[in-house]
DNA sequence: CGGAATAGGACCAAACTTAGATCATGCGCT
DNA sequence: AGCGCATGATCTAAGTTTGGTCCTATTCCG
């Protein structure tokens, strides 16, 4: 909760040394203005300083705080509106709109497991579709491998679902897309932290895990007769039908 | 120049300091000139101590803590608004344009704009889809709010790109997905630090933008309509369509 | 000498800031 | 429900800052 009376002026944004050893120092006061404090209360805001959904003082107490007119405040805080940082309600006030990613935990307690799922239907068909068309010789290799791995494994439920994840995060490897792998690497840790590690054990059933086995099998074999088509309709089954039974095992 | 005047004769190496309580502080080498300037402040700016988009002093304080005249400053920054480094604008001042690849994150880098465009034609349709069928009555009105001020701004490359992220974004949240959200808002990111911006007045001709804005007017309506094929059919086309335009900016 | 760079102004128009007043809305209290 | 108060939204008028432009004098250097 930053108080009105303690809102910091941070001179660090002013000085400036130059590498050079010839002794050139400048420093100088931060230019302010509305744009000043909007980076201010930005940096506050994305810092995790307000929390989300906090309500920020009123218009005319940031004013008096940073030693700005009112109409400059409104300035900062609609650029920081625009950026979709707050929420402003008439009669109420000034709200915080940005959840600090703290520990991507964050994101991942509010993600229930069908928006989880949800998501991979988003960006796994079209996953595929990349690898498909971007895999090379090395990345079928391991993807086999890991294939090998999970069908001769134990089938606990544990075991299975690293093994879901590593496959799967092959796949994204194999687009040979850095954005890609990156994106769904956060992904997989949302789905680390995810409630549906609770309802892992009553979904994951002894035969669904060989359900689930049997279509990783089909979708590498695709992958690997460059199957686009039939890979993405694989994929996007295989998620449509883990869909369909978590939602079977909400209701039960 | 009452503090310095007495630098006539050039000292040897010492340095002379001019101190004043008004905000600024240098200590300078007496050899100066433009090109000089020039040259301090352009190291500065490629060293990233000013922020892209941060504001520099005015001239006239400029002037006053480099100890030359405004002439001599104008110099200066003109080189550098002419190596594209800074921007001037009448009335707000002097904005550094030039982002720093320190702060860029790894993964920005490491993403072409065409990887980009994939990643988002993996996202983006389901995300149409799911925003469709979850859109709640303010939502649209946000959308549509968004909408209007894009037609109605202005059609320079630097509004519309913001703009559109907005617009994106807006049909992120949407889908009162929070895990979509937080994706979507992690592409923005990279979306706003990728060597895209480098080829966006290239690609954002006036024409295209209309264009563009025609697809999103289309977009939104089909959202409005609850028309999910349509909405997905239309982002995908929306993207397929950038996508060629930026192999075709590659290619010349 | 003559040209180039710099200094030091004056003035302009655009953009921003200030300081109000007034309005509409939402919240809490009675 | 009604009332009072706090809050954001909107508007006005005047003042301030800022880059853009033009001018003249001075200094430096070949």
């Amino acid at each position: 909760m930053a108080n009105i009376g303690e809102i910091e002026t941070k001179p660090a944004k002013g000085t400036i040394e130059t590498g050079r050893g010839d002794g050139l120092l400048i420093i100088s006061d931060p230019v302010r203005g509305s744009a000043w404090i909007c980076a201010q209360l930005r940096q506050a805001i994305l810092e995790g300083a307000y929390a989300h959904g906090e309500k920020l003082p009123a218009e005319r107490q940031l004013a008096q705080a940073y030693g700005a007119s009112r109409t400059t405040i409104r300035a900062a805080l609609g650029q920081l509106e625009q950026e979709r940082l707050l929420t402003r309600r008439v009669g109420s006030g000034t709200f915080v709109n940005f959840r600090a990613p703290s520990d991507a935990e964050d994101i991942a307690e509010q993600t229930s497991p069908v928006e989880l799922i949800e998501v991979r239907l988003a960006v796994e068909p079209h996953m595929v579709r990349l690898a498909v068309l971007n895999a090379t010789a090395r990345d079928l290799d391991r993807l086999a491998e890991a294939l090998a791995k999970m069908q001769g494994g134990s089938a606990d439920a544990e075991a299975f679902t690293e093994f879901d994840e590593q496959f799967h995060q092959l796949i994204a490897e194999a687009t040979r897309n850095p954005l890609m792998l990156w994106l769904y690497r956060q992904i997989n840790q949302v789905r680390g932290h995810s409630q549906w590690n609770e309802m892992k054990d009553k979904v994951l059933t002894g035969q669904r895990i060989a359900e689930y086995n049997e279509q990783h099998r089909a979708l590498f074999d695709a992958i690997r007769a460059r199957d686009v088509e039939g890979a993405v309709a694989i994929v996007t089954n295989h998620l449509y039908y883990a869909r369909r039974q978590l939602l079977g095992a909400d209701a039960a």
